[in-house]
This record gives structure tokens, C-alpha cells and sequence, in this order.
RNA sequence: GGGGGGUUAGCUCAGUUGGGAGAGCGUCAGGAUCGCACCCUGAAGGUCAGGGGUUCAAAUCCCCUACCCUCCA
């Protein structure tokens, strides 16, 4: 019986007993922060449990798809080396809201096995939780299952809770006894032992107290039912295998995965086995995260995703998977899950293309990484040493984003541990680092949250003059009824027209005319909910509590905050329109001068997707459509589709800023009344801020004028240095870089034939001893590395001998000395350069054969250069033990 | 915002206490072949990311900038 016909019988089986079919839920759990990903086949209906969501519905049957990864409950390490552990799975589960109850539950569960499948009663036993003689009783009444199959085990196995509080209950579980060859042969080897022999196959819940903060339990008022029953395993019952990777669920793409691999599949004998588990495992993950709109990154859910990813991808490398692999496997995953989810193909060719770009980023943190850990581990080795460094963890984890589950896996295989207590001190030097570089930006705010009578009122979305009274002053950190000329200090007004800094918009800016005193206004904050305080200094005379204030704010400069904040929700609507619904505001700064928008996207975006998202933001501007700023409740924003990233607490009423048919968010900055009114918008710079998160600056309004005219001025001065006349700029410069190319050359070769044409013309004096040869020559230059060229002209000429260049330049003189390789021990030049530089105050060294150095140039060239050369001569002679002088010319 | 690492030929990358810029692949030319692949010989191809500093001498050491990767906040 294969996967899809049980899939069949389960559905059919319970819909015709009053259930209605529920289609599975997205694997990313609505409205629940808690959870990462639907891990059990409840999540969907939790609400309905906590009696946080009334529904009519009464049974309910589905067949949810699950990620368990990542997390509290994680077994990603161990998935793959067991038969039965899976990041992703199928639990098949009926419910009960208050209806039926365990009577019900057990004789559904039991005729279905039993009768539907067919399953033979003296293979199966049940659980029942210690002090449920309620359930016991039931199994005896309403099934046929042998008296002596039933037993009672403690709350560790079958009490089941979703929290610390709230709906619980005791549960029953039903096995499988595959045989004794499923066992793992311990004498103890009964139910409840963690072998493969009495299998777990369904847990039926009976959900019937509700425990409280004290841990109390008392009876809920409608007990209910939650079943859940893991497709692969019962597969693998069903089909008699071993292991649910040997079932029709797992090896299609087995298949796959093999036809691609040196290594054969051995149905779970092969020593590599474990590695076709994984890899078909992670793929069927990933292909369903990925389909979900989760991608790969470095936290949250991607994180996750982009760990199964690449913990598949490395136990491909030791199968020997040709890369790029996960995309083709992806396409298999997909052929098999369509049937029960068509969904899975319309994203495939999506799907494909993260997998593809991971799976290419994966390999080059690898190819970084892997030297490193496995020289590491030789190391260890040769040091006969158990135990990986933390510093070394901390290093790839840090600087090469290495995962260190991966060095796990590898170091295991040498029974080597991981040194985590070091890792973890070296990840709190960095958090400190990255804390305390934050804190001392953050300032405090000196007075408490209750010194403020009422909430500030705030105007600024209409108007930008009022008068206000002063409620609180203060220097610096004192409270204080009157402040002065000079002082810097902080004002609350009862209302404002003052933008206080939020949702990346900076604070407006702007003056407070007092009747004795004038304050400039440098910015605007809330420190606590209701709050609004001004910073600023007074220019002159004095204010004080009590008095009205005129407030006027800049208005130019809050036209330019305006203008960047509206263009800011333009650039992320356009954002997502060319690049994806991926792309996730990461953060944001509007200023009168600039934007700057984070977001998140796996990679550099391209030039020419970014003259697209500045087109289509420009495209929006000019067609000039009004923007709607109001209030509204959260739900009604929400049900509009409005955009709402940050974490900010937004109560129950919520602005919502709307250019209609573009963008719509939730947001409590100010904005142009019409789209028109940013001007034109221009992107200065692209850049990446963190792994994941790109950064776009832009600026609008008359800065992008300006800035436009400042290029177009450039390139004009540019083209008149160049004399380029109407010659294509590029063109231009590309032909002085390339004739400039061709100068240089030109030079240096013929300054080779010059010196080549030198050498062998001129009268160059040398001297010989039995048939080796000594050189000292003396140039003037201005490139020391000319002596280099000169070299390998007079060198050609030299079979056996040495040879010593002196360099004269301005202020310096420069040595470069030459053996011949046969020479190289007998006459080292190098210890002569050494002595000669340091006779003129400098330094020199290199090889025997071949050396460099330099130093001052002494009063008396010539004499000094007389002396050289006598000295070393005199040395080459004594050396090659010759006496007479036989030094020769050539002309 | 704060760390760590990287940038060398068209591509992938070596480059040891600072001392003559390299390899493989690719390109081009020649050879060999009926022809192709392979093979043999040779050549072209470099502001060592950019700028500054230290030094007699910097791809190499130090500082700044740009870009890329990565971690922390």
C-alpha cells in the first residue's frame, strides 16, 4: 500500500465519521511568535484548544506537513543516522473541539488500523498513562486488543502538555511489535525501549485539564482530542521496511540522489547510507521552506533553512554529488510531493533558484573553511589531542561563517570534541564588544516616566506653528524651573508641532520663541510612551516653566524629511516589486538630507535591478497620486495588506500611510501630501551592511537636483581636461588609459634595448680569473629598479663571475649584486652589497646570488666608488688565488 | 554601529624572516594530424584593489579608503 493511498484511507476514513477534511496549514505558523515552525500536526488548531478561537467546527481531520529543526526540539544532528528522525514530516491527526472523547478516540484509532489497514491485533499494544484507569478500561471495552497488551507508563511518556500552563492531559500511545529481529536484544527489550521492535505509531491525546500557574489541574468543561500519527512511519509499518527512508515516500528521490553518486545506495546497510538520509531528508525541508517564502540567512527561520541546506549539501560531498546538485533533486522532491501538494510545482522553478545561489555561496564558505578544520584536526591528531579549540571555532565561526555542526560531524568521526565553553566565551568578548561600542551612544533619560502630568499632544501632522506652555525644563540633567542663555537644555511642552525621532524619521528642528527668551531646537525624542522632550540651547535670554511658547518648526528642513520618508516607502514598494516579496525592511534612516534603507536580500543588487527600482520609484513620483495618511483600527490595516516590520508595539488604533495602489504601511512619520512633491529621487550607493542585509542611500528633491548638476559640472571639467571635444567620454579615457598602457611599455623595452645597445657597445672594463669574471659598474638614475634591467643585459653576457651595480640617484646610492649559479657559495655578493651599504650609512641582504641595498650617498662619490671597486677585485683575485692583474676590456 | 577575513594574469589560486611577480586552466602562434580531441614548443596577458607611511628595498609590515564575505549589536 503506498503513501498516497493511505493518505486516502485516513481522510476518507475519518470524513466519513464526521470530520471535516482540513487542508494542511502553512508551515509557518499565523500569529504564533513562539514557535518557529508547525512542528505537530495541533498547531493549526492550538488557538481552538487555548479557547482563544471559537469555531462551530467539532471534528477535524488533516494530514499537516511539519518541520521539526532548530529550536527546542532539535534533532538535526541526528536525522540521517537514525531510521525514524526527520526535519521534515507528515503527521496525520484526528481532533475532537469538545466533542467526542477518549471512547471515541480509541475505537476510531483502533478500527482503523485494524480494519482499514488490516493490521493483525496480536502485533499491537497501547500505553496508557499510570493513573488512567479510565483509558485502560476503554481499551478494554471497545476494542479487541489482548488484555495483556496493555501498559501503564509514567508521565515522561504519556503525559502530554503545551505548555507550563494550560490544556493537558494523559495520553495513549499505539505500537507496532515488529518482531524480534527489530529488537535491539537487550533482555530488557520491552515497550518503552528506545529500539525499533515496539514501534510508536499514534499518539492519541486526551485533552481534559487545565493547569494553572501553581501547576493545579483542574477538569476543562469540554475535554477534546488530538491525534497524531507520522506518515513515514506508518508507510514503513505498511510497507514492512526497516526504516521510513526505505518507503515510497524517500526513495524515488533516493533513486535520484544515487543515479548522481559514486557511492551505491544498501537499503540502509551501505557505510554512506546515512548520507543519502540526510541529503534526502534536507531536500524535502528545504524544498517546502523555500516554497514557503523563507530564505536562507543568518537568523530566525533562514537560519534554520540555511543550515539544513548546507548540512545536505555537505553529506553530498561524501557521496560525491556534482555540484550544482540541489536544484535537480529539488525537481524530484517536487515530482513526488505535487500529488498530495500541487502548490510544490508552481514554485519549483523559484525554489531552484535560491537552492542554486546557496548552494554556490555554501561551497565557497567550504572551500574557506575546510583546510582550516582539517589541518586543524591532523594537528590534533599528531598532538594526540581530543579536544577542538574554541578559539579555532570561534574563528570560523566568526570570520568564515562556518557552521560548526559541520566541524561536529567531521571531528566525530575522530573522536574529537568541541571545545563550546571557549567558543562561547569568545561569542561573549565579541557581544560585549558589539554592546558596549552601542551603549555609549544611548543616552538616558534623566527623569522618571510618572513626572509627566499628561500625555504631550502632538500637532506636527497638521501644522508646523502653535503655541504651547512649558511643562518641564532641564540643564543638562537637573529639573529646574528657568533656564538661561548659553544653556543647553531639554523642554516639554503640554503639545508640539516637534516630529519626535521614530520609525527612522529623525526629529524635527526648528525655534521656541519665549516672551523673555529665543531657544533653537536641534531635535525631538520620546523617551516614554506620551512623551515628547525638545533638545536644544537657549540663544538668549530666559525660559521658564509656565510661560507660552511660540514653536515654529524648520519647515525646509522637515519638507526634506517629508520628502525622504515617502520616498522610503516608494523604495521599498519598488523594492519588492523588482526583487521580491523577500525583500523585509531591515531598518531605516530619513533625515532632511538623506534616506537610508536596510533590507533584507541574499546578495548585491544588481546595477541593473537597481536602475529599475530608481526608475520605478521615479515613474510613481511623476504620476503625482495623493498620499493617505490616517488613522485606523490594527485589524482593518491589516486586513488592507499594510506593511508592518518593526517590532514596535503598535496599540490598537495605527496610522497607516497609503499611496494608493503602490504602497501601504503602518507608520507614524510625516509625509508629502503628494507623491509629486519628492521631486525626483536618486540612489547614490548600494551596499552590504551584514550578511543578508543590503543598504541603499538615496537622496530626493532639490539634493538630487543639485547632486545632478554637480555630476554633469564634473564630467564637463572632466571633458575639457581631456580635450575629449564630442568624442564619448568612456571612449576617450579608455583610449588615454590604454596609449598610456602602451607608453609605459614602450619605454621599458626600450630601455632594455638602450641598455642592451649600451652593454655591448661600450667599453666595459672587467676582471678575469680562470675564466670567471668580475663586474663593478657605476650609473646615474633615477629608478632603482632601472639597475634590475641594466642587470639582465650585462649579466647575459656572463657564463661564470660576478657582478656588482652601483645606482646613483640624487640623494642615494642603490647596489644590486649578481653570481652566477656556480659561484653562488664561493664569492656570495651578497655579503659584499651588506658591507658596502653599510660603509655609506645604509642597509642591504638578500640572497647569496642575488642581492639589493642602498644607503645615503657619501661626500665623495668617486673616491668612494674607486674604493668599492678595488676592494671587491682585490677580493676576486685573492679568492681565485691569482696574483697578477688581468683585467681586460672589451670595446 | 563594533569586530574578524579577503581583493595578485581573462578564470581558479600559490607567493615562507621584506630582496628578480608565479602555477594550472583559458587565449594566441607554431608543430604534429586526412581532420578533431589529446599532445609538443613558444608567446601574449599584471598600476599585486586604490591612496599614504615605515624601509636601502613592500604583493609581503603599519594606517586610511572602496568593494566582497562573515560574526556581534
Amino acid at each position: 500500500m503506498d503513501s498516497w493511498e493511505l493518505r486516502q484511507k485516513f481522510l476518507l476514513y475519518f470524513n466519513a465519521s464526521g470530520h471535516d477534511v482540513v487542508p494542511s496549514a502553512s508551515l509557518i505558523p499565523a500569529g504564533d511568535p513562539t514557535l518557529l515552525f508547525t512542528n505537530a500536526g495541533m498547531v493549526p488548531f492550538k488557538d481552538i484548544f487555548l479557547g482563544a478561537e471559537k469555531t462551530s467546527r467539532k471534528r477535524a481531520v488533516s494530514i499537516q506537513k511539519c518541520v521539526r529543526a532548530g529550536g527546542k526540539h532539535n534533532d538535526l544532528d541526528r536525522v540521517g543516522f537514525t531510521r525514524r528522525h526527520h526535519t521534515f514530516f507528515e503527521m496525520m491527526g484526528n481532533f475532537s473541539f469538545g466533542d467526542y472523547f477518549k471512547r471515541d478516540a480509541i475505537s476510531f484509532a483502533w478500527n482503523f488500523l485494524t480494519r482499514e489497514l488490516g493490521m493483525d491485533r496480536r502485533h499491537l499494544w497501547v500505553t496508557v498513562y499510570r493513573e488512567d484507569d479510565e483509558a485502560e478500561h476503554l481499551w478494554r471495552e471497545v476494542t479487541d486488543i489482548l488484555p495483556e497488551r496493555i501498559v501503564r507508563l509514567g508521565e515522561k511518556d504519556n503525559f502530554w502538555q503545551m505548555g507550563d500552563t494550560g490544556p493537558c492531559g494523559p495520553c495513549s500511545e499505539i505500537l507496532v511489535d515488529q518482531g524480534e529481529e527489530f529488537s535491539c536484544g537487550s533482555p530488557d527489550c520491552k515497550v518503552g525501549c528506545d529500539c525499533d521492535r515496539y514501534l510508536e505509531i499514534w499518539n492519541l491525546v486526551f485533552m481534559q485539564y487545565d493547569r494553572n500557574a501553581d501547576g493545579v489541574l483542574s477538569p476543562l468543561p469540554r475535554p477534546s482530542i488530538d491525534t497524531g500519527m507520522g506518515l513515514e512511519r506508518l508507510s514503513a509499518v505498511v510497507q514492512g521496511k526497516h526504516s521510513n527512508f526505505e518507503t515510497d515516500l524517500f526513495m524515488p528521490l533516493i533513486r535520484t540522489i544515487q543515479s548522481h553518486s559514486r557511492v551505491p545506495y544498501e537499503e540502509g546497510q551501505g557505510s554512506l547510507d546515512h548520507a543519502y538520509r540526510v541529503v534526502a531528508d534536507h531536500l524535502r525541508s528545504s524544498v517546502f521552506l523555500l516554497h514557503e517564502g523563507i530564505a536562507p540567512s543568518n537568523e530566525g527561520r533562514g537560519h534554520v533553512l540555511r543550515r539544513i541546506i548546507r548540512r545536505a549539501l555537505l553529506f553530498g560531498r561524501e557521496l560525491g554529488l556534482p555540484h550544482p546538485i540541489l536544484p535537480v533533486l529539488a525537481e524530484s522532491v517536487a515530482r513526488m510531493m505535487e500529488k498530495p501538494y500541487p502548490e510544490i510545482g508552481t514554485s519549483l522553478s523559484r525554489v531552484q533558484d535560491v537552492l542554486r545561489m546557496e548552494e554556490g555561496r555554501f561551497h565557497q564558505t567550504l572551500e574557506s573553511g575546510l583546510p582550516l578544520v582539517q589541518e586543524m584536526l591532523r594537528t590534533l591528531e599528531k598532538k594526540q589531542e581530543k579536544v577542538f579549540p574554541g578559539e579555532m571555532l570561534f574563528l570560523l565561526h566568526d570570520t568564515h561563517g562556518f557552521p560548526l555542526d559541520i566541524v561536529e560531524d567531521a571531528a566525530r568521526m575522530q573522536g574529537i570534541l568541541l571545545d563550546y565553553k571557549g567558543f562561547e566565551e569568545k561569542m561573549e568578548e565579541q557581544r560585549e564588544r558589539g554592546r558596549s561600542s552601542w551603549t555609549g551612544k544611548k543616552e538616558e533619560f534623566p527623569l522618571s516616566s510618572d513626572r509627566l502630568p499628561r500625555a504631550v499632544e502632538f500637532h506636527g501632522y497638521e501644522k508646523s506653528s502653535l503655541q504651547g506652555d512649558v511643562v518641564l525644563l532641564l540643564n543638562g540633567k537637573n529639573e529646574v524651573k528657568e533656564v538661561h542663555a548659553g544653556e543647553d537644555v531639554l523642554v516639554v511642552l503640554d503639545k508640539t508641532v516637534f516630529y519626535p525621532e521614530g520609525g527612522g524619521q529623525v526629529g524635527d528642528v526648528g525655534d521656541l520663541i519665549g516672551p523673555f527668551g529665543y531657544i533653537r531646537v536641534r531635535g525631538a525624542k520620546k523617551p516614554y510612551p506620551g512623551w515628547i522632550v525638545l533638545t536644544g540651547k537657549v540663544v538668549s535670554g530666559k525660559v521658564a516653566v509656565g510661560e507660552t511658547v511660540d514653536q515654529h518648526v524648520d519647515e525646509e528642513a522637515r519638507q526634506g524629511a517629508e520628502r525622504h520618508h515617502t520616498a522610503t516607502h516608494l523604495l521599498h514598494a519598488a523594492l519588492r516589486t523588482v526583487l521580491g516579496d523577500q525583500v523585509r525592511q531591515a531598518g531605516s534612516l530619513v533625515s532632511p538630507d538623506r534616506l537610508r534603507f536596510d533590507f533584507t536580500y541574499p546578495q548585491p543588487v544588481s546595477p541593473e535591478n537597481l536602475l529599475a527600482v530608481e526608475a520605478l520609484v521615479n515613474g510613481w513620483i511623476f504620476r503625482n497620486a495623493a498620499v493617505d495618511a490616517r488613522e485606523m483600527e490594527k485589524s482593518k490595516a491589516l486586513d488592507m495588506g499594510a506593511l508592518a516590520f518593526f517590532d514596535e508595539k503598535y496599540g490598537d488604533r495605527v496610522r497607516v500611510v497609503q499611496v494608493p495602489g503602490t504602497s501601504v504601511e503602518l507608520c507614524g512619520g510625516t509625509h508629502v501630501r503628494s507623491t509629486g512633491q519628492i521631486g525626483s529621487f536618486l540612489i547614490l550607493q548600494e551596499t552590504g551592511v551584514a550578511a543578508g542585509i543590503r543598504r541603499i542611500e538615496a537622496i530626493s528633491g532639490p539634493l538630487a537636483y543639485q547632486k545632478s548638476v554637480a555630476w554633469r559640472q564634473e564630467l564637463k571639467d572632466i571633458r575639457g581636461l581631456l580635450e575629449a571635444g564630442t568624442t564619448p567620454l568612456e571612449e576617450k579615457v579608455r583610449f588615454i588609459l590604454r596609449e598610456n598602457a602602451v607608453f609605459q611599455k614602450e619605454i621599458q623595452s626600450l630601455k632594455a634595448r638602450l641598455f642592451a645597445l649600451e652593454e655591448k657597445h661600450s667599453r666595459k672594463e672587467f676582471l678575469e680569473v680562470e675564466g670567471h669574471r668580475l663586474v663593478v659598474m657605476h650609473f646615474v638614475l633615477d629608478d632603482p629598479r632601472e639597475l634590475r634591467v641594466r642587470m639582465d643585459a650585462i649579466k647575459a653576457g656572463i657564463t661564470s663571475g660576478a657582478v656588482l651595480l652601483i645606482g646613483e640617484s640624487v640623494d642615494k646610492l642603490a647596489f644590486l649584486g649578481w653570481t652566477s649559479p656556480d659561484l653562488g657559495e664561493t664569492f656570495p655578493i651578497s655579503s659584499w652589497v651588506k658591507t658596502l651599504a653599510a660603509d655609506v650609512g645604509g642597509r642591504g641582504g638578500g640572497k647569496p646570488s642575488w642581492a639589493e641595498g642602498g644607503g645615503p650617498k657619501p661626500e665623495n662619490v668617486a673616491n668612494f666608488l674607486q674604493s668599492a671597486k678595488n676592494r671587491l677585485e682585490e677580493a676576486f683575485r685573492s679568492r681565485f688565488h691569482m696574483t697578477g692583474p688581468l683585467s681586460g676590456r672589451i670595446g
